[in-house]
DNA sequence: TGGGAGGGTTGATCTGGGTCAATGCGCCGT
DNA sequence: ACGGCGCATTGACCCAGATCAACCCTCCCA
């Protein structure tokens, strides 16, 4: 997961609170102040496009604040979310010209860029840039191959419950709470962004967390805050063996 | 998509074949000297497992020959593939100690490994090893999300189309056919495995494959050799907007 | 103060693909 | 030449989730 693979402490990397420290974590001084140098931010209201598929990306960066979706639509419309950016996750491939999927800001949305070519010029000097960037890919390439068992394999219900845990625990994580007891949180997604994550169509999102709301899994006020009441009825409604999802 | 990102010639890194020509394209002499030093052989018969999930795994490597599948499976039973392992394919992860998933030797196969620690080592004093392995996992990831369209949102004519058209185009180019005229291939994969891929059961996979056969997109010679005289009405079928899949 | 737009819920009905079960191959060992 | 085993096909039936449709709530702006 990749909470666990550096500490969240704060640090000296500018106003951007988190994920650098993951490209940095073990660069000198003199690599952080080139790191800054090249470094930018940019703002995005809710609904607005980051990118678009196919489009030249010429930059890198993560999330500072607020939630981006990647998906992927086919021309007759059907849309596939393919991940789920929070703050603190990646965006862009070095060595890529175009971006892959769409970047969507699902709500208003600030992030930390580094300019490509430069960002790639650092990875060929600096030899463990590359090798942490190595090690978040492959993060989300586990995470992205759990999701695969998730879409193939899973019932509704099963799914519902594999993103809510999903949600729980990385919410709970980013404000280090332990989650083994009663877990609460907001929802980042309407039904219909939920649908096109999990593979189904938004009533049936709808009547899944009514059903969990029903048997008492979760509690909800309004429609988007959530209380978990106990977190290992909801692992178990997931389907999950392991101990919990890894996606995102 | 994989193939693309450097030649497939043949080249001096001992007698297996092709891929670590990827890990080591830059290499200087005596790179690939300390790389020839790590390197050993295994095979496996069909239907041996590699490893199992949660195995410690100690060693990194490619397929020679053969296939090998990955796989996850749920305490209840229920399978999902999340990669299909073909010749010049890397496996393992740098970094990490034990395997994520099942890999199944699905035909007799013959891996070229190295042993993890001194590959990681590597890895830290060639920086371009690191850039190298980075690019393999993006492409992968790459193929995962694809793929996550495919398991989410296609139907089970289109979820079939693709895996043909994946598995023809990348046949097509070891053999290094052109890809717009007729295709043939051999399925590395029973109806049950296709089945597992494309999140179907095999009945429904085998009533697919007769139907594309009935309306002459395919043609078959037996259970698993197949012929496509036009590729691009199964891409049709696939329902591929893009010029086709990339997985695997 | 009202209406309309964006989300969300719920009901009725339909259907793609799952489930269960029978049958049909080839291939291998004796 | 004969069973038996692993794989594949095909049919009959069923059900989870899609589809279509009505309606609700809440926030915003005229």
């Amino acid at each position: 997961m990749l909470q666990e693979d550096f500490s969240f402490v704060s640090h000296d990397c500018g106003d951007c609170p988190i994920r650098h420290r993951a490209v940095c974590a073990r660069c000198e001084t003199d690599e952080l102040e080139r790191l800054e140098e090249i470094k930018y931010y940019r703002s995005f209201e809710a609904g607005q496009t980051v990118v678009w598929s196919g489009d030249r990306m010429d930059f890198v960066g993560s999330v500072v604040s607020g939630i981006a979706t990647l998906t992927q639509t086919m021309e007759d419309g059907r849309t596939q979310m393919v991940g789920l950016l929070l703050p603190s996750d990646f965006v862009g491939r070095p060595g890529r010209e175009g971006a892959a999927y769409d970047v969507v800001a699902t709500s208003d949305l600030v992030m930390c860029c580094f300019r490509k070519k430069p960002f790639e010029q650092m990875m060929e000097t600096t030899p463990h840039i590359a090798q942490r960037l190595l090690q978040m890919t492959l993060d989300e390439l586990d995470a992205a191959r759990e999701w695969m068992l998730v879409l193939g394999r899973k019932t509704a219900r099963e799914k519902i419950a594999s993103l809510l845990a999903i949600i729980g625990r990385r919410d709970a994580s980013i404000n280090s709470l332990s989650i083994q007891e009663k877990i609460v949180f907001d929802l980042p997604l309407t039904r219909e962004a939920m649908a096109d994550y999990l593979g189904l169509t938004l009533e049936t999102v709808s009547r899944q967390i009514s059903a969990l709301k029903r048997e008492g899994i979760i509690e909800l006020q309004g429609k988007r805050h959530v209380t978990v009441p106990d977190f290992s009825r909801l692992l178990e409604e997931a389907g999950d063996d392991s101990d919990g999802g890894l996606l995102v």
